[in-house]
RNA sequence: GCCCCAAUGGCGCAGUGGAUAGCGCGUCUGGUUGCGGACCAGAAGGUCGGGAGUUCGAAUCUCUCUUGGGGCACCA
């Protein structure tokens, strides 16, 4: 990365300044190199006098002048020591070479190696298996989903995983709901339990059973029933839900049963690393973690008051001082109870899980990182995930929770209010029915995750200006019109445009090896092509997928620029070339950039 | 009460401790004998919520206050 080369000639320059006398001996902090807010100042700059100022006692500008006059450049780029600042500017030889770079990556352009082979595990989705996938959980998949592209190009070694649910007492309520539809659908008189799920959906799933299997689930234990009848529900749910994620092009390397971890025999494995250590408590027969290993104390509970309140535990905000670091609530969450009804054997609480399933990821799995994508409403679990991690003697920062925001719906100008058990649910495949899978992935990516997300779904099907989504996409559309037009023009049959044929331009005689562009706006969007690289960095260690989107649109106006200042065709042979070269390299890299989205990138509109 | 997140032109949002804070929409004024006008140019519009601190330098880091959202169950 230019980045990066930069920063190694800035260290060597200063390392030679150093030997030659020209700067004292100091050590050298860490710094960056970064693009100047004003173009006209250059392509990249470095404060980094500034920041040795004081060590070399030297006046800032004293420093950037003898840096300078020790940088090796090679004909990259040209310095000028703006008073401190080292500014440099890419040279147009520089620029020019890079597009051929950029062809000969082709769909592997954009792509980094900060990852180095490390594993990386990207969980994401992991929605109850009660029902469909609404748009609520599609921010979720599509944050995940394009991050796990970011971190694979960015040279991680990724794997994508759904964390299906399927125990506990959501499970059990499902199961008695299915059941119940099944009996109703045989003419039996079967009340509907109270905590059901009343959607449609159950109806669909308890007919597809009887259209498979008869009555013979009437003939059996009706708790045995229910648990059968669970599972074959969870079972259509998620095949439904895989169906759902591959129109958004999501696809899950694993779908790992919560289940498991008690089949398997793992939470009993890890729990004894907890009671060696002492952090388990009994507590109104009761099996809690306490982070310190302090007994539960009663006290005073928040929310309404109740009559039987002052008996419950304060289980989260026990304070305690942290060596004057700040304030630090010990984290304390029930694990296993009597009270929690749920078939204890398959699942004592949700956090029980969590244990387990931590261990699993960074011990028997052995993943140098393991990202959580969760929702805004689990914000509050981190503090005990990250508790109970470090209890089980693990780094935490080998885990990365990340909270993002809900989205809201709108529909006519109204909210669209949406209930879980009520059977009230717009599904991701209502949204993408509606808007498209391409405008559904870009509204949901377009925004920071710390960012709530209005979706406006009148808008967001309107193809206008006010929309993003198809400026981009019509860039793309505009470059691949002008690729095919050469095409006719020139003849070349074997000039194609379609996706993954990038490199084919080279087919073209002509001497353009040679070609050194000049025009501002071609110099424009070749610096901008050459920023993809640098989105993928940021997008792969800030987490923050957001980035993507809004480089395809500054991407896309520097192309229209181009496109107003440069023809294309028709203009001396020698330029016409070079600039359908660069046109090729602004295709594949504004396709990779949709690809990274999970977007497609369409050749007419 | 405690914890997390946010606050940046009229609206919606970007912004990596660096120089004159950007983008889209909206508003106003313009642009087509030419590769796709689903386009482009120009203009107006800002005490970066308030205050203090750290720093050579703060929208960015720390503290504090205000406002908004979310979370604080033997639910998941």
């Amino acid at each position: 990365m230019i980045r990066e080369q930069l920063k190694r000639r800035i260290t060597q320059a200063i390392r030679d300044a150093q030997a030659a006398g020209e700067l004292p001996q100091f050590d050298l902090p860490p710094f960056t190199v970064e693009h100047p807010r004003q173009a006209q100042l250059g392509d990249y700059s470095a404060s980094v006098a500034m920041q040795l100022a004081r060590a070399a006692r030297m006046p800032p500008a004293q420093i950037a002048q003898r840096i300078a006059g020790h940088l090796s450049l090679d004909g990259m780029a040209t310095v000028d020591d703006a008073g401190a600042y080292l500014n440099f500017r890419l040279s147009p030889q520089y620029l020019s070479g890079e597009v051929d770079k950029i062809l000969a990556s082709g769909d592997s352009w954009g792509n980094i190696d900060i990852g180095a082979g490390k594993t990386v595990q990207v969980e994401h989705g992991s929605a109850n298996p009660t029902g469909p996938l609404t748009v609520a959980s599609g921010r979720n998949v599509v944050i995940g989903d394009t991050l796990a592209n970011a971190l694979s190009a960015a040279g991680f070694t990724v794997q994508r995983e759904w964390y299906v649910n399927d125990a506990g007492n959501q499970i059990r309520h499902f199961g008695e709901s299915v059941y119940a539809r099944y009996a109703q659908s045989l003419g039996v008189d079967e009340p509907f339990p109270e905590d059901g799920y009343k959607g449609d959906y159950i109806v669909e799933i308890a007919k597809a059973i009887i259209a498979q299997a008869g009555d013979k689930y009437l003939k059996m234990p009706r708790d045995e029933a229910r648990r059968a009848l669970g599972k074959l529900g969870i079972d259509s749910i998620m095949d439904g839900v895989r169906a759902s994620l591959a129109r958004v092009g999501i696809h899950h390397d694993s779908f790992f049963s919560e289940r498991s971890l008690y089949e398997s025999g793992q939470f009993e494995r890890v729990l004894p690393i907890l009671r060696n250590k002492g952090l388990l408590v009994e507590y109104d027969d009761a099996l809690w973690f306490s982070e310190d290993g302090s007994p539960i104390r009663k006290g005073e509970t928040r929310g309404e008051k109740q009559e039987d309140d002052s008996q419950k535990p304060e289980v989260r905000s026990q304070k305690i001082e942290n060596g004057g670091a700040g304030k630090e609530a010990v984290q304390v969450v029930v694990i296993r109870s009597p009270k929690v009804v749920a078939e204890p054997s398959e699942r004592p609480t949700y956090f029980a899980s969590d244990i387990a399933y931590v261990w699993n990821k960074l011990v028997d799995r052995r993943f140098d990182r393991a990202i959580y994508v969760w929702g805004e409403d689990h914000q509050g679990d981190v503090p005990r995930l990250m508790a109970v991690t470090r209890a089980l003697g693990l780094d935490t920062d080998r885990i990365v929770l990340l909270i993002y925001r809900f989205i809201t719906l709108m529909r006519n100008g109204q909210e669209v209010r949406m209930g879980k058990r009520s059977g009230n649910i717009i599904t991701l495949d209502d949204v993408v029915d509606e808007v498209g899978a391409d405008a559904t992935r870009f509204v949901l990516l377009s925004r920071s995750i710390d960012t709530k997300i209005v979706f406006d779904l009148d808008l967001v099907k309107k193809q206008s200006d006010e929309n993003p989504v198809y400026y981009v996409q019509y860039a793309h559309a505009r470059i691949c019109s002008i690729l095919r037009k050469a095409a006719e023009e020139i003849g070349d049959k074997r000039l194609e445009i379609s996706a993954g044929a990038t490199n084919t331009i080279s087919n073209l005689q002509s001497p353009i090896s040679s070609y050194i562009f000049s025009h501002p706006s071609e110099l424009a969007l070749i610096r901008k092509l050459l920023e993809l690289e640098e989105v993928v960095e940021q997008v792969a260690t800030q987490l923050q997928p957001h980035h993507f989107a809004t480089y395809a649109q500054s991407l896309a106006t520097t192309f229209s620029a181009f496109y107003r200042d440069c023809r294309v065709l028709g203009e001396a042979p020698e330029v016409s070339a070079a600039r359908m070269k660069l046109v090729q390299a602004a295709r594949t890299t504004l396709a990779r950039t949709l690809a990274l989205m999970g977007m497609s990138a369409p050749e007419r509109m």
